[in-house]
DNA sequence: ATGGCTTGCACCGCAAGA
């Protein structure tokens, strides 16, 4: 089963785009970021028309998330979450659903604007409210995946120019640090399961060519847990939607795992 | 070079993203 996370800055724009992807790729799970729209507008009769169907939390303007799975796919609405059990937020970044018997987690981390800043805070008491919620899921659903945008890059490795961002936001010691809680909760980083070709990033701002140059930093990532982690069997990024016109300034990150390997 | 683009909203520029 292939398993893939986008965040598509915009559903509403990117819709066309996530429709020809699918049809292109016919992944099994896709889950979405900043959707940007409110969940009376989600476009759901257009995914079941690609067999999908769709569990979203939408907010007006900004943020939302929303899982994506084939119709044919093992689903029980009763176990559905949205945002993190415990932590009062307006703010729509996290839905939780149980496919094919894998506990799916759609995240959207919040951005941090600048170590330092209010924004910056928040961040860090959002990972840390998933850290503390996850001890318990993960304990829970032993087959679990956090897939979304983290807005963080975990290493140097992931960073075009790492002594340039070198303690700025999105590369910073405390960012670092929290990704490296998550992991301690036993999940892995499935992209570093496997060789990968250098300078492989998620993420390029739309500014200054930073494409054209890769000037990119890899941000969105597939954690997981061991029971996966064995059966996974391939992770890459599919960097062909940011040539696209008019794309998000993400791009596709793609598992495969092999439910016959999974034990537990 | 602290800009550069893109989005949404609400106006006729702004905040926010990363």
């Amino acid at each position: 089963m292939k398993f893939a996370t986008w965040n598509v800055n915009s559903l509403k724009v990117r819709l066309p785009q996530v429709v020809d992807w699918l049809t292109a790729h016919r992944v099994d799970v896709l889950c979405l970021q900043e959707i940007k729209l409110s969940n009376a507008q989600f476009p759901s009769a257009e995914f079941e028309a690609l067999d999908y169907r769709s569990v979203y939390a939408g907010q007006k303007s900004y943020n939302g998330v929303a899982i994506l799975a084939r119709t044919a796919i093992s689903f029980d609405e009763t176990d559905v979450i949205r945002n993190i059990p415990g932590f009062n937020d307006p703010q729509q970044r996290l839905i939780a659903a149980t496919l094919a018997g894998i506990r799916v987690l759609c995240a959207y981390f919040p951005n941090g604007q600048a170590p330092g800043t209010d924004k910056f805070a928040y961040k860090l008491e959002w990972i840390d409210a998933l850290c503390n919620w996850l001890t318990k899921e993960i304990i829970r659903y032993p087959k679990l995946a956090l897939m979304g945008d983290y807005n963080i890059a975990p290493a140097a490795v992931d960073v075009c120019d790492p002594f340039r961002w070198e303690g700025l936001n999105l590369f910073s010691p405390d960012e670092r640090a929290a990704f490296a809680r998550l992991c301690a909760l036993g999940l892995v980083d499935a992209f570093r399961c496997f060789a990968q070709e250098e300078k492989s990033y998620t993420w390029w701002d739309y500014r200054a060519g930073a494409l054209r140059r890769n000037a990119g930093l890899r941000i969105d990532h597939i954690l997981l847990s061991s029971p996966l982690a064995a059966a996974c069997v391939r992770c890459t990024i599919d960097k062909t939607p940011r040539r696209w016109p008019q794309p998000s300034d993400h791009v596709p990150v793609i598992a495969e795992i092999e439910m016959s390997g999974i034990d537990g």
